[in-house]
DNA sequence: GTAAAATGCTGGACGATCTCGACCGAAATC
DNA sequence: GATTTCGGTCGAGATCGTCCAGCATTTTAC
């Protein structure tokens, strides 16, 4: 599905997604033109979803950021998830299996903002709240390269 | 800090990282000089952390992705964390307040490589995993207008 | 209050980059 | 083995980005 130079130019995107397609030419060993018909044909096929940009929250004002565990009381979970789309503070949202129906991301400016957020839900889900209090990993793409868990291990062991 | 034209030009790039320079300034009413300028001081104090690509991880075979909240046994925190980061396959991960330590993204390709990820950490920590089956909310970033949550409530009331 | 300096913008010229069309070669298809 | 398809290169013309000079406005200094 995709080639190594899909790969290589995907890589070099994560980095710096206004690389020139003159760079990125040069550094994949294409020409700019076909280095332009493969990036349109990625995102035609929806590999590439997006070029954006990475801004950081603290420029933004938002100095606290929360990951918030909602359970939706019975009834209300088609209401809560609209609910939790329609607030822009919630940066991320992911739907689970368990008891939890939904984990998200919260972006806040002070602990006011953070009760004022929860209190909107509270009458509809129950919540639990843990504050970030710091960032081992930033978001990051998967592996691009094709190998499994399995083959990286067994490279590491070859050396 | 950051003036309406920053932000009006953050917003543009959110949705298109590789608008040119042209365009920009068109859509902010600059000159394109000018753009370019404020793009420069923009990364250069840090507002802007990346200019990135949104990559589709189920175009590159990951099919699953699962929450998982790590709780690492004691004094075993640091070996964890570094276990965590060297992990690739861990998109995302945050350090919180609460029981759970860590609540990390797991991309992967088969609930066997789910498995797999997971015993490497058993050992040494508690995990509680959660499949990720729907995801409302995909990653954006908190509102860049410099309204606080109280005031766009009383702007929503007044129309 | 005024002069000086700093800031941020514009417009135009020049060089760099992108896009388009013509063409080519290898691999798959018939 | 001929033909089609696919992905590539090259070069020309169009577009874009960068640099510089100049200008207006605001800030600073005296």
């Amino acid at each position: 599905m995709l080639d190594d130079l899909d790969r290589n130019l995907l890589e070099i995107l994560v980095k710096d997604a206004r690389t020139s397609l003159k760079d990125l030419a040069a550094q994949v060993g294409l020409s700019s033109p076909s280095v332009s018909e493969r990036l349109r044909r990625l995102e035609e096929r929806g590999v590439i979803r997006a070029f954006t940009v990475d801004i950081d929250p603290l420029a933004l004002g938002y100095t606290l950021q929360a990951i918030v565990r909602i359970r939706p009381l019975p009834g209300k979970l088609h209401i809560v998830q609209k609910l939790i789309e329609d607030i822009p503070e919630f940066g991320e949202c992911d739907k689970v299996t368990g008891d939890d129906c939904f984990v998200a991301r919260l972006f806040v400016r002070s602990i006011g903002d953070l009760d004022g957020i929860l209190d909107r839900i509270a009458d509809k889900a129950e919540t639990s709240t843990a504050i970030i209090k710091a960032q081992p990993i930033r978001r990051r793409p998967p592996p691009l390269d094709a190998a499994s868990p399995r083959d990286r291990a067994k490279a590491l062991q070859a050396i």
